[in-house]
RNA sequence: AAAAGCAGCCGGAUAAUCGCGCGGGGUAAAUUAUUAUCUUGUGAGGAAAGUCCGUGCAUCCAAGGACAGACCGCCGGAGAAACUCCGGGCAGCGCGAGCUGGCGGAUAGGACCACAGAAAAUAUACUGCUGACCACCUUAUAGGUAGGAGCGAUGGUGCAACGGUGAGUUAAGAGCUUCACCAGCGAUAUCGGAAGGUAUCGGCUAGGCAACCCCCGGUCGGAUGCAAGAUUGAAUCGGACGUUUGAGGUGUCCGCCAAGUCCAGAAAAAUCGCUUAAGCUUGAGAGCAAUCUCAAGAUUAGACAGAUGAUUAUCUAUUACAUUUAUUUUGUUUGCUACUUUAAGUAAUGAAACAAAAACGUAAAAAACAGAACACGGCUUAUGAGCUGCUUUUUUUU
RNA sequence: CUCCUCGUAGCUCAGACGGAUAGAGCGUUGGUCUCCGAAGCCAAAGGCCGUGGGUUCGACUCCCGCCGAGGAGG
């Protein structure tokens, strides 16, 4: 579980991010990025969404065990980049494929360092 | 020993690092709300699942009647209630221990019963049998049958044919208030708390289907579900209908209530509801049991894009392998030894040898089904490795 | 959370208030036609009616439990 100032909450959030349109695919993760801050809410920290649909699986024990992983490597990122963990951008959201079913914590972790690479670059 | 049946248990433990939710405490900022940070405590299940029943709880309508509707259906008990549980009966299945059952009514009525078959439900038809009776004919105290009359044995199809088998009676026949046994119905007696069992007697017979409509008896205020609902705050401030000539509301109608209702748009925050309970553990008592009563004790999930995670280490349950040197246990042999007694026997303890098992050793090693979302009682379904107790059948040994 | 509907041939659908061999179109395969193909014409194969039980003489149909798919309201 990510602190508070970092999740995506609100639905309207939600649906505002993905009409954004700006997207990504790497090894079954499908990253959405929301609208790029505003001058004048520099300050507010991006906020952070996790998605694994019901289509994936029917259990909830498969599809909670995706979106630990997907948290877990995210919080392990933002950790490591020296607590200054910061885009242009307002929102993030991470949506699962069935790609990610008995996959280990490894393979996830690295899905989601070269999603981030690309975010920076 | 093998194969079964029933009942029950278990659903890993400890530790480290980095994290998350909630509660308590401290520190800092601030008018408060609160925010940040430190510390400490705590954080999924036997099914949390499916949502198939039932209940609490909450709101709205009503507190009355009729109709409609839903549910239940052998008997007794338990329970808040239940498509719940326990005990008993009956029926079916199994060699048996046991298991299964949606188990009122077909004489209140309607519908349906394909093919086959004379006939599938009023046995008035068809196919047949009879010559005792009526009638008639003739070769006339006998023989016969156009008809009447009697009969339901004959018809072999079908899941099912208006009781079955055998005998008697008869012209032929038949439950024919003739007989024996069996099935079914009714009455009486008796056992039982009841369902029901048993015995005797009686009349003389009733197709199936209610898991089709239906009938009988019984139960039920209705609707909506914690996104119920309550409080605070924010936003929008347009249109339509309506206030006794009644919008709208309750399954329908009568009746009753009744001042707001609907559409569009906007805002979508916080707190409460929220976890101390028809609950759990232990002990005693009542009962065949379900369950109940009493006493004591503990109480530590509560999220809201939704916490319980990631990475390891050690230990066990368990599995596999190797080995009898040492340890323990069991069995067999020897008869050193001991005893009884005179050439044999006995084996409690000790001794030696052999075999088996356990532990130790080495390697692998928690992996199944599955994640709380208002709560509880059931049901159903999913499920790893095993363990315990009782019972039955078969085989072997004593 | 509360409800509703549907699973039939490779695909899209019929059928049905119980009665037996479950149909149609497209597709597939073979033949015919043509110099070759398409279209046309002729024929054939392909189904335990999602799954497990029950009621019944008999179940795709009636009843119950599961599995899967889709939908509605807040």
């Amino acid at each position: 579980m990510l602190t508070k100032e970092y999740r995506l909450k609100k639905r309207t959030a939600f649906n505002a991010t993905y009409k954004t349109g700006n997207s990504c695919y790497k090894g079954g993760i499908t990253l959405f990025c929301g609208k790029v801050k505003p001058a004048e809410r520099e300050h507010i920290k991006t906020k952070i969404g996790f998605v694994v649909s019901k289509k994936i699986h029917k259990r909830a024990v498969k599809r909670n065990r995706i979106k630990r992983l997907m948290r877990e490597s995210v919080r392990l990122f933002i950790k490591n980049s020296n607590e200054s963990f910061d885009t242009k951008y307002l929102s993030l959201i991470f949506v699962a494929s069935a790609k990610l079913l008995d996959k280990n914590f490894e393979f996830v972790n690295e899905q989601i360092k070269e999603l981030m690479r690309k975010l920076y670059d």
